[in-house]
RNA sequence: GGGUAGGUUGAGCAGGUGGUGAGCUCAGCUGGCUGUAGACCAGCCGCCUUCGGCUAUGGGGGUUCGAUUCCCUCCCUGCCCA
C-alpha cells in the first residue's frame, strides 16, 4: 500500500520486498529486464530480499518439502513452482536486491524436536548450496540459523551458519509460537556465540517495539516484520506509551492528532477524527496513513535506540524495557497520556 | 379523507398464514495479528445470580387450551389517490 516516497517519508533507509510475490507476479525475469528492483520501484536505498522460504513454508497445504527443495502451488492461479536453494538464489540475483538471504525452512518454534532437527538440518545444507549458487558479488548473502527453542539445537545451528562465509548471520525461526520468555532464553543462547562475530546479527520477524527494545538490548542488530503496517491497517496506532483503536468511537469526535509530537503526514495534518471516519469508510486513505504513522512511530524508536547506544545510556535511559514483565508497550489505554 | 404497504433486540432486515421468535448484516465492545496468501481473524453484542432462568414481534381488547400469526380498535411510518 506504500510507495517508495512513502517510505522516504517516514525515514526509511532499507527496506525488505516480498520475494515471493515478485516472483509469482510480476516476475523476476521481467524486473531485470526492466533494470532490477531499484530502477523498478524508484528506490535508490537498500533493498533486502528475503529467500521466500517463509512464504512458501506460509502455504501451508499448498506446499511439499522435500530435501532438494519446495514444490508448492500458486494462491493466485493454482500453477506449480518448484523452489530450491538454487532457484531462490537465481531469483534474487535477478531482482538485484543489495542483500540476498540464503533459502531455509522454517517451522514453528515450538514443534516436535524431531521436527525442528530435521528442519534445521535441511536449512544448513540449503545454506551451503545458497553459498554455492551466490554469484553476484555486489550483493551480501545472510545465512539463517534455525533450532527452534531448543537450545541445543539453536547453539549447534548458531555455529554452523556463522561458519559459513556469509556477509551477515539471520536468526530465523522465531516470532512464532513460542512464548516472550522463551524466545528471549533462545536469543542469550544464540547472539552470545556470535559476540565476536562483526557481522550484523538479524533477527527475522520480530516488530513489536517492546520485542525489539529487548532484542536489541540482547544484541540484535536488525530486523523486519509486518507487524508495524499490519497492525495499522486494523486500525491500531503506536503512540508513545500507549496505543490508539482507531474503531473506538470516542475518536470520531476527538479533534486532536494522533501524536503531538510525531512529524509523519497524518500527525502533521489529520485529526484523530479523521482518521477515525476514513476507517470506518473503508478509505484506503486509512490504511496508508495509519501505515506511515506507524513505520514513522517504529523508525524514531529505533533512532532512540541507536542515540541511547552511542551515548552510553542504554539502557538504563529505557524505561520501557522493564515493561516486558507486565504489559507491552501500547497495551496502555491511549486516554492518560492524551 | 380514501386506498395501500408496513411497525420484530441501537439501525436495517430475515422469519413467522394457531403450538419452541435471540437468525443475519451494520453499528458497538473486547482480544488477537510479528522473515506480508493487502483493507484481516475470533469472541461478545435484550435482562439475570448464565450447564440455567426471565423477557421480548407498536398499544389495547377479543376468539382460543394456546395468538407474532385470526378478528376488532387505536397509534405511528412510507407510498398512491383526492
Amino acid at each position: 500500500a506504500l510507495t517508495p516516497d512513502d517510505l522516504r517519508d517516514v525515514g526509511a533507509s532499507i527496506i525488505l520486498s516480498n520475494t515471493y510475490h515478485l516472483y509469482l507476479r510480476p516476475g523476476h525475469e521481467r524486473i531485470e529486464r526492466l533494470g532490477g528492483l531499484h530502477r523498478f520501484m524508484a528506490w535508490d536505498r537498500p533493498i533486502l530480499t528475503d529467500s521466500g522460504g517463509f512464504q512458501v513454508v506460509s502455504l501451508g497445504d499448498l506446499r511439499v518439502v522435500d530435501d532438494d527443495g519446495v514444490t508448492f502451488r500458486s494462491h493466485l492461479d493454482g500453477t506449480l513452482h518448484r523452489f530450491t536453494p538454487e532457484v531462490a538464489i537465481g531469483v534474487q540475483e535477478a531482482l538485484g536486491a543489495d542483500i540476498a538471504v540464503a533459502f531455509d525452512q522454517p517451522v514453528a518454534p515450538t514443534s516436535p524436536r524431531a521436527v525442528v532437527t530435521d528442519a534445521t538440518e535441511r536449512t544448513h545444507r540449503w545454506a551451503e548450496r545458497s553459498l554455492a549458487a551466490h554469484t553476484r558479488t555486489d550483493q551480501a548473502l545472510f545465512g539463517i540459523v534455525q533450532g527452534g527453542i531448543e537450545p541445543d539445537l539453536r547453539a549447534a545451528s548458531t555455529e554452523f551458519i556463522a561458519g559459513l562465509p556469509f556477509d551477515g548471520i539471520c536468526l530465523g525461526g522465531l516470532a512464532g509460537d513460542e512464548t516472550p520468555a522463551q524466545r528471549d532464553a533462545t536469543l542469550d543462547i544464540a547472539v552470545p556465540l556470535l559476540a565476536a562475530d562483526p557481522r550484523p546479527r538479524y533477527l527475522m520477524g520480530l516488530g513489536s517495539p517492546a520485542d525489539l527494545l529487548e532484542a536489541v538490548h540482547r544484541g540484535v542488530d536488525l530486523f523486519d516484520s509486518v507487524l508495524p503496517a499490519r497492525v495499522a491497517r486494523n486500525g491500531q496506532l503506536w503512540i508513545p506509551g500507549g496505543r490508539l483503536n482507531l474503531r473506538n468511537q470516542r475518536f470520531l469526535d476527538d479533534p486532536g492528532p494522533v501524536q503531538e509530537d510525531c512529524p509523519c503526514l497524518l500527525c502533521r495534518r489529520f485529526s484523530r477524527a479523521y482518521i477515525a471516519h476514513l476507517f470506518r469508510a473503508k478509505e484506503l486513505l486509512a490504511y496508508r496513513l495509519a501505515t506511515c504513522h506507524n513505520l514513522t512511530f517504529t523508525l524514531d524508536f529505533m533512532d532512540r535506540i541507536r542515540m541511547s547506544i552511542r551515548s552510553g545510556t542504554f539502557p538504563a535511559d529505557m524505561p520501557e524495557l522493564r515493561l516486558r514483565a507486565g504489559r507491552e508497550i501500547g497495551s496502555e489505554g491511549a486516554e492518560k497520556s492524551a
